[in-house]
DNA sequence: CTTCTGACA
DNA sequence: TGTCAGGA
């Protein structure tokens, strides 16, 4: 499909991605770190993002603002991915059980940023 | 001038 | 996360 290749075709300086999501150059290259996006490089190793990449980060900016952390982030990029899969493969799963094990996931990212945030305080008591 | 990586007073 | 350095 043509309109696969336009959507994953590099275009945007990092500049006009900020514009577009909100999010600083930092906050876009630490996702890129953590493999939530992966823009191409020029020559001379610029960032070039594509519409795809453009709209998996207004995706994260959503989850971010949602109290969601990298680790939670990662599982419902998973989610999006593995289920289509699984779902061609075996079309016994409907809409609403993938409905429900996104929210299954949504509550076990919500609980990991908790535990994260304890983790973060006992941790000063072994510094 | 814009972006990149690495680092942290 | 912000921000600065030093280079491309």
């Amino acid at each position: 499909m043509n309109k696969e290749i336009r959507k994953t075709m590099p275009l945007l300086p990092i500049s006009i991605v900020m514009q577009l999501t909100d999010l600083t150059a930092r906050q876009i290259r630490y996702y890129e770190e953590h493999e939530l996006i992966i823009p191409a490089r020029t020559e001379g190793n610029r960032r070039m993002f594509s519409l795809n990449d453009v709209d998996d980060l207004l995706e994260i900016k959503d989850l971010l603002e949602q109290g969601i952390n990298m680790a939670g982030i990662k599982k419902v990029f998973e989610m999006k991915n593995e289920p289509l899969v699984t779902k061609q493969l075996k079309k016994e799963i409907t809409d609403e059980d993938l409905r429900r094990i996104l929210r299954e996931e949504m509550r076990q990212a919500q609980s990991m940023q908790k535990t994260s945030i304890r983790h973060g305080d006992l941790s000063r008591f072994f510094s």
